[in-house]
DNA sequence: CTTAAACATGTAATTAATTACATGTTACAA
DNA sequence: TTGTAACATGTAATTAATTACATGTTTAAG
């Protein structure tokens, strides 16, 4: 029985991912490292036993190529249900508002006046990362994105860039407007 | 051994509830429901035996009452090692970003052209969705701040909630901007 | 030629978190 | 008085996710 939990949600975007091209769980676990890897985080040690529990349930496949002289590859790829499955999940409504689970905002909860002075260089600290993030993602949409064709072709990635952008920006104007500097 | 891992940050939570007063494990619960439930979530059986751990380790400890002829219950406070290690957290950095894990710009992703007649719907149901919970956050901050001196008694709460309703009305403003209506 | 980084794939152990199971009390409304 | 919602506390089973363990290949720089 390869039953795969419902609300588990990294399976797909494995079949996302795959849709966009054939790749080896390698690729994928660079995927997370790079651009997807704002909006979610997997390990290579999740990632090889899903596949695997994947193709079991016929949703994918793969093919095994050999690099340079034995190092072994699969390359796997969208079976029609899994390619059904993913039209699906992106089809069906997304009714659930995840909390942010920001470490630093819990902190804030537990500081009961605003004389209490840990407040000032946690919100410092802040801005700091918040404004570093910001630029990253900047220059990434830059690099990514430099033409209005490179943005027809990845318009959800475009999208998604630009949402992270606007969140960090507003982050970092809301801790700014608490900050006596 | 009652050792606790790392980046349990529920503990945290415990700790800085049972800091503003004693409560019982369905109080805390609660809490959960209610005011925090907006950045962090528990359920009571995750809860109950948390707390068994963290007395195990010393750091709170609980007594035993009854309400009306036989209902019991343990109203849990902090030890001075609680206290102390609520206070190194909030104090020490927080220099994680955590992804956010949002469904709906998952689903985006996957999404390759500004033609995809998903996108509309997509972008219309979200803004439903957050336009319903900034509403109902701007509803609670008026009822749990409706004065200045609220504000000050309860500062980093006030700051969450305040940051919390910033969000949702940045989030809703984006939606907005790439609605075609 | 050697070594280090990147490529490539897996398993094991542990922790975090959710859902389901399980039981009993109290207050309040119909 | 009878039923139901809220109060109250726990355990069991399962899944999701991280960290650590484990092994071997290829490429490119020094």
């Amino acid at each position: 029985m390869a039953n795969i939990g419902q609300r588990n949600r990294l399976q797909y975007i494995i079949l996302g991912l795959l849709n966009q091209r054939p790749q080896t769980g390698y690729d994928l676990a660079k995927a997370f490292e790079n651009e997807i890897g704002e909006f979610w985080q997997a390990q290579h040690s999740q990632i090889y036993p899903l596949l695997r529990r994947m193709e079991d349930a016929g949703e994918i496949t793969h093919e095994d190529t050999v690099a340079g002289e034995k190092l072994a590859k699969k390359q796997y790829t969208l079976t029609p249900s899994g390619h059904d499955k993913l039209v699906d999940w992106v089809s069906e409504p997304s009714p659930e508002l995840t909390p942010s689970k920001d470490e630093f905002i819990l902190k804030l909860y537990f500081i009961k006046t605003d004389k209490d002075p840990r407040i000032q260089p946690m919100l410092r600290e802040q801005l700091r990362l918040h404004q570093t993030q910001l630029n990253h993602l900047e220059g990434r949409l830059k690099t990514v994105f430099p033409t209005d064709a490179a943005k027809q072709q990845a318009y959800g990635h475009y999208l998604i860039l630009d949402h992270a952008i606007e969140r960090e920006r507003d982050y970092v104007a809301w801790l700014s407007r608490y900050l006596t500097d």
